[in-house]
RNA sequence: UAAAGCAGCCGGAUAAUCGCACUUGAAAUUAUUUUGAGUGAGGAAAGUCCGUACAUCCAAGAACAGGCCGCCGGAGAAACUCCGGGCGAUGUGAGUCGGCGGAUAGUGCCACAGAAAUGUAGACUGCCAAUGGGCAAAAUGCCACAGGCGAUGGUGCAACGGUGAGUUAAGAGCUUCACCAGUGAUACCGGAAGGUAUCAGCUAGGUAAACCCCGGUCGGAUGCAAGAUUGAAUUGAAGGUUAAGGUUGUUCGCCAUCUUCAGACAAAUCGCUAGAGAUCAGGAGCAAUCCUGAUACCAGACAGAUGAUUAUCUAUAAACAGAAUACGGCUUACGGGCUGCUUUUUUAA
RNA sequence: CGGGAUGUAGCGCAGCUUGGUAGCGCACCUCGCUUGGGACGAGGGGGUCGCACGUUCAAAUCGUGUCAUCCCGA
């Protein structure tokens, strides 16, 4: 888990994200970004796998966990691009995603911070 | 040894690095940071199928309606719950399964087939010359008119207790006989459900997971997003202040500002986890369960905490699956492993 | 968290109340008509009634469990 500084937790930021249209894919993750910030808070991050995807709870949580703890080594080791310029990040997960591995997802997620 | 049955248990462990939630100690400092310690998903947390606690509102009396339950006894807060027993079904057996009151309170339905499908039925197909009657007069003769009978009928899930004998004109539970099924009465056994024995000719289908009858039982609704408290900006109403400010030169008025009340989106706090609880020991009971004592406090989030990587071990770590107010059940999903008892067949002793 | 509904032929739906025969439209196949196709006419095929168990002589229909899909409220 992330510290809770970093994280996206009202509603009404989660939709003024998804407004922004700035979308990317890539392996089954997509990854919404939100407006360029204008002060120094940290850029807050929030992570979707829709009940839509899977039905069963433990998978869900598992791919939310998986896209978290791999933005979490990106941000520890500062290789994030210029991700840090948006004031909020979403990933969503979907059904392609559900049976990859670790190393699969973070190499996703890598590519859609570079492109940013 | 093989194949089964029942009961119970486990549901990866250890270490390292990075990281999260809550509680708590310390330091810096004044709302955050740093750091130490502790705790951190399940046997089903699931499905939401039952039952409760708890909370708010309505009603607080009675009756009807309606729902639910349905062998007996016990346990339990209660339950579509559990335990023990009875009966029935099933299996070679250990065992397993059972929504298991009433069809003589009434109503409905029973397709097709069949003479007939519920009404103590017999129209039809049939059987009968014993009785009455007629014909005949040689008869152990003929006639189905009055009558007797319910055996016979290519049916059907089901045909008015079953099978076999005897009796008879023909026949029939006829009550005469043997064996069996049910019902009732009596006696005995049992706490009860029920069981055993004897006697009685008493025996008119099935369906109540069709309406219903009988007995028992139930305040209703909404669910922790229940509900309680706080409450910045802001909105409305009432009142006050001109000490300062804006609007014009001044006053009033308006803005502003202060107080009170009302409403209220985002939000915060409580509800929230010390309990019909957990572990261990002893006792009562066949058991469910109950009693006593000791020990510790053991998730509490709110975009929602247990994860990632690596190494070692056992069987290659690989099943079903993630708390959201709490508890008791039921149901369903589940890789693999362990323990105890029992049964059957064969072999050996 | 709570509530409601629906699963029947390739598709869209009846039938379930009151249990005995599964039907309608489109689509599909064959034949006719036409120079050929379409339309039209005639005929035909196709359904473990989501799944399992039970009640009943008999279940798409009644009961219970279960699976899936959809919708609604806060």
């Amino acid at each position: 888990m992330l510290p809770k500084q970093y994280r996206l937790k009202k509603k009404s930021a989660f939709k003024a994200t998804y407004k922004v249209k700035n979308s990317s894919h890539s392996g089954g993750v997509t990854l919404f970004a939100g407006i360029l910030k204008k002060d120094e808070s940290p850029t807050k991050v929030g992570f979707v796998v829709s009940k839509k995807v899977h039905k069963r709870a433990v998978r869900r949580n598992r791919l939310k966990r998986l896209m978290r703890e791999s933005y979490r080594i990106f941000l520890k080791n500062g290789d994030v691009g210029n991700s840090q310029k948006y004031l909020s990040l979403i990933f969503v997960g979907s059904e392609n995603a559900l049976e990859k591995s670790f190393a699969e997802i973070s190499s996703s997620i890598h590519k859609l911070l570079m492109r940013l």
